[in-house]
RNA sequence: UGGGCUAUCGCCAAACGGUAAGGCAACGGACUCUGACUCCGUCAUUUCAAGGUUCGAAUCCUUGUAGCCCAGCCA
């Protein structure tokens, strides 16, 4: 009942409860703690985005909007030998085709590293970081295991003095790689492994994309990301579940650095999907063994893979509200991602007529010389797409699918003697077909009713059909593309023995042989339409032609109907 | 066996001590110039399990169980 209150309150507005970060934040807020949200996404350049990383990009940039607050957009790029300016781009792109607007605010982690160097000779001056001379194994050796403490770093009590030379020195080049870091002076016995003395600054003698040679020394991300947060006044700093345990060292760095009104970190479960490949190096792998063609293989789930395969800003934004947020490890099923492409683009895009698998339907008792254009509507449901014209003839393509010798139960479509719709035109009566020396049919015949027009208000009689159909003479020849899932869902991606993946062999079905109707003729990249009882099909960027076009399908449309198998 | 986190329908996910929302999927049916869309209906007597507190528990307590994360000079 309080639900119908709510409903009836907000009008049309679904009631879409709030979720456990924006409980915390009117709770921040109502508190005083803080009087304004400033979010950011901090990816580290190292890789594409993926839909995963949507979520997050999303709800940072959503929260920002919720709250009239602001929204940075940082690089996270504390170690150079990962990073590269190639993929700066991309994922500015990428966050901006997703329309996180950062406006102003494009940061680098890098910019701040005289901060983070100050910030780490304060915590020195403070007594609260040293420099260790230990190796890597030795401070693995020290750091203890999961289950026993750890030992006192034996460079643990260097004075002030020396560890500000030291680190000074550190800075300065004088030390090879691996030879010298900075650690903090926390706990070693801490039943948090993150907080048993963790490393502040390595050396790396490396060039970095953004600022040269002038470093060689780099902060680690548990000292750089709450300095980077502090520096920007970010207030809610919300990242992964795998950060839970770096939350104490988290406020450790703002608190020893003093921060006023430092940044809170609050964390939230990643979004998966089910059957999807997202680890970098099984889309490495399948590049290079030309199983996709490249990053944005439309069957991947990158940004730019799902930009390419037709999916709009808008339907991820609904995918991921949909997904909700929580702290539950889980994964959504694609078809809700399908589900939120269809609804975006019903509404939207122009519905043609396409056929993909032709076979010929010769209409025996219209004139071979006659021709008409008939009307159509782009889109029955939204009148303000318009209409577009299609010419009738004699001769026309029509699906395979479409056409029966013995059809089985329910099959609406045409059979000997059956009477259907062909779409904007006539009902059309199955009076015949031919077949080859296979057995193949070939053409189909039948006749047309002249009565019985689109639009004539014809209604003397009914069927239960309508069938599509593209004019042979007029016809736009094009390719179409459709996708299955990359990986076997019934196997799962993974398999068992050897960690590879259980490829679908069936993930790619390349049609050449499609035509369409002669309105979609000279469809640029990223244009998409519903070929009508066939989905929805997007231009593809990379392989279409004016001349020669090629459509990928972004996702069937729903079926009720299932052809029984032969 | 140390620490942190999580468990509510096939998949997400609300409910914040007052008697299990919603969406996706699925399944019926109506409508239909897309077997689409739309519309109507079905879909958790029960919330990981077992005890306890309470008039009342998914929510509180106890004891278990299961899953995820942490021992990079990665982020």
């Amino acid at each position: 009942m309080e639900n119908r209150e709510m409903t009836e309150n907000t009008e049309n507005k679904e009631v879409v409860s709030r979720n456990f970060i924006e409980m915390e934040i009117d709770r921040d807020l109502a508190e005083g703690k803080y009087d304004t949200v400033h979010t950011r996404f901090p990816p580290e350049p190292n890789g594409y985005l993926h839909i995963g990383h949507a979520k997050s990009i999303l709800l940072n940039y959503g929260l920002a909007q919720e709250y009239g607050g602001k929204f940075n957009m940082r690089f996270d790029d504390t170690n150079p030998t990962k990073e590269k300016m190639e993929f700066v781009e991309s994922i500015k792109k990428d966050i901006a085709w997703l329309g996180a607007d950062w406006e102003d605010r494009l940061f680098f982690a890098s910019d701040y590293f005289d901060q983070m160097y100050e910030g780490a000779v304060k915590l020195i001056r403070k007594g609260k970081a040293y420099v260790s001379d230990l190796s890597a194994d030795e401070i693995r050796e020290y750091r203890g295991t999961l289950t026993q403490p750890g030992k006192k770093d034996p460079y643990s009590d260097r004075s002030i003095e020396e560890n500000l030379e030291l680190f000074e020195n550190m800075k300065n080049g004088m030390y090879e790689d691996g030879a010298k870091v900075l650690r903090a002076k926390i706990d070693m016995a801490s039943p948090n492994i993150n907080m048993r003395d963790p490393i502040l600054y390595r050396v790396a003698h490396m060039t970095h994309h953004n600022t040269g040679d002038k470093w060689c020394i780099y902060p680690m991300y548990d000292f750089a990301h709450p300095i980077e947060d502090a520096i920007e006044g970010i207030t809610h700093s919300i990242c992964t579940l795998e950060f839970e345990d770096h939350r104490p060292l988290y406020n450790w760095v703002v608190t020893e650095l003093e921060y006023e009104k430092p940044p809170r970190q609050i964390e939230f479960a990643k979004l998966y999907l089910t059957n999807v490949v997202t680890g970098k190096r099984y889309i490495k792998k399948l590049v290079e063994d030309k199983i996709v063609d490249g990053w944005d293989d439309p069957r991947l789930v990158s940004i730019a893979a799902l930009r390419r395969r037709g999916y709009t800003p808008e339907s991820i934004k609904k995918f991921v509200e949909l997904c909700g947020v929580s702290k539950a490890n889980s994964s959504a099923e694609y078809a809700m991602l399908e589900y939120c492409v269809r609804e975006d683009l019903k509404l939207k895009k122009s519905r043609m007529m396409a056929v993909l698998d032709p076979i010929k339907l010769v209409i025996d008792n219209y004139p071979e010389d006659q021709k008409e254009m008939l009307e159509a509507a782009n889109n029955m449901e939204n009148p303000e797409l318009g209409t577009h014209q299609v010419p009738f003839g004699r001769e026309l393509y029509i699906e395979r699918e479409d056409f029966m010798e013995e059809p089985p139960k329910k099959y609406f479509r045409l059979f000997p003697g059956n009477e259907v719709r062909l779409m904007h035109a006539y009902f059309v009566k199955c009076v015949g077909f031919e077949k080859d020396e296979s057995g193949k049919v070939t053409v189909v015949h039948c006749t047309y009713d002249p009565a019985t027009k689109a639009g004539s208000g014809f209604s003397e009689r009914k069927v239960k059909g309508t069938i599509h159909w593209v004019p042979v003479k007029e016809a736009v020849k094009a390719t179409v593309r459709l996708y299955e899932n990359l990986v076997d869902e019934e196997k799962g991606v993974y398999n068992k023995e050897d960690g590879s993946l259980n490829l679908n062999p069936n993930s790619l079905t390349v049609l050449e042989n499609c035509y369409l109707e002669p309105a979609i003729a000279g469809a640029k990249a990223y244009d998409s339409f519903q070929f009508v009882r066939n989905g929805f099909f997007c231009v593809d960027y990379k392989d279409s032609r004016e001349d020669a076009l090629v459509f990928n399908r972004i996702v069937s449309l729903k079926s009720s109907f299932k052809l029984p198998k032969a």
